[in-house]
DNA sequence: AATTACGTCAACCGCAGAAGC
DNA sequence: TGCTTCTGCGGTTGACGTAAT
């Protein structure tokens, strides 16, 4: 007999990640570290399969991922690396600590494939256009073709030597900063992705006299949070075994508090039907928003067990 | 305003090599 | 030693958003 199976194929969620599923995870990497990712869904409740769990914190909440658009810099080094490496994402994705292979490898589908291509038709034309020749026929001469050949060796004997050295970063990766920059969060990720999942939610006003230290769970105090990284955390340990205080949970996770949940027009409106009530400065209602409102100390069970769909009037 | 086409990207699938039993 | 699962990787898919018609 081999080892026994990761997980049961039976009943194992598939597709999106939802904000307390990713809570779930982090909370868990956060404790135990990430691996063995066989015995996350039994240690969290988590209805999904190990490589699912593996494949969300390297592609979305592992720190240090930074997401959105690509630099020159790093455009150039794709391409540079991608020429050198062929489509091995995760090889090239090492000399880009902050993107992950499927982020590099989707950018190099969706962008740098097509502006190649784009580039090389430009150069063609232009080249049979100075050269005389057909757009049809692209030869060039010996000697030109050898003067290329003799560059490109020269230029893949030089990236190699980079790549090759231990102790020294790739020439190319001088032309960014001497160091790299200072990584994002995972509760900067997850404190986006609940501010993505949460615009289409119903929005509640921030308390015009809300005290200092309660921020609006806006942009700013999405950046707020970054600070937050590896400190005052809440273990997982502690959340199953003896219940999380959502309020501390919160604070630990994202670095600032909830914002005041009493706002009498805002229930009122809620009252009212109103889908979207419209009081002026607004913020968007969280899960965990909701579940502060209730003083709530839940324990894994109930996190597990929270259904969007048998609460819909929620939100 | 409705429909279609296209672009993006998160997540899944299947494979290969490593590792556990 | 062989079987089975785990892990990591690259390719692909499909849901969603946006632009074009």
């Amino acid at each position: 007999m081999g080892r026994p199976p990761c997980c049961d194929k039976i009943g194992v969620k598939k597709g999106p990640w939802t904000p307390e599923e990713d809570i779930m995870l982090v909370s868990y990497v956060q404790e135990h570290g990430p691996g063995n990712w066989r015995a996350v869904p039994t240690s969290t409740g988590l209805r999904r399969c190990s490589k699912s769990c593996r494949l969300r914190w390297t592609n979305y909440l592992r720190p240090g991922i930074r997401r959105g658009d690509f630099t020159d810099d790093e455009e150039k080094m794709i391409i540079q690396l991608q020429a050198l490496l062929g489509n091995k994402w995760a090889a090239i994705a090492s000399y880009l600590p902050e993107r992950t292979d499927n982020d590099i490898k989707n950018y190099w589908n969706t962008h740098l494939k097509k502006k190649l291509r784009k580039l090389q038709a430009g150069s063609d034309h232009f080249r049979c256009k100075d050269e005389g020749l057909s757009s049809s026929s692209h030869s060039i001469s010996r000697g030109q073709w050898e003067r290329r050949l003799q560059t490109d060796i020269h230029m893949a004997k030089q990236a190699l030597t980079d790549a090759l050295s231990l102790d020294e970063k790739p020439s190319f990766l001088n032309t960014q900063a001497a160091s790299y920059p200072t990584y994002a969060s995972s509760t900067e990720n997850i404190a986006r992705l609940l501010k993505g999942w949460t615009k289409n939610a119903p929005t509640k006003p921030v308390q015009a006299n809300s005290s200092s230290t309660q921020h609006s769970f806006n942009n700013n105090a999405m950046t707020d949070c970054t600070s937050s990284e590896g400190t005052n955390t809440p273990t997982a340990e502690s959340n199953v075994n003896s219940g999380i205080d959502l309020s501390e949970a919160f604070e630990s996770l994202f670095g600032f508090e909830s914002f005041d949940s009493s706002n009498s027009d805002f229930e009122a409106s809620l009252v009212q039907g109103e889908s979207k009530p419209n009081l002026g400065s607004q913020v968007p209602i969280t899960m965990l928003d909701w579940l502060l409102d209730e003083g709530a100390v839940l324990g894994k069970e109930d996190l597990t067990n929270f259904s969007f769909d048998e609460n819909p009037d929620l939100f």
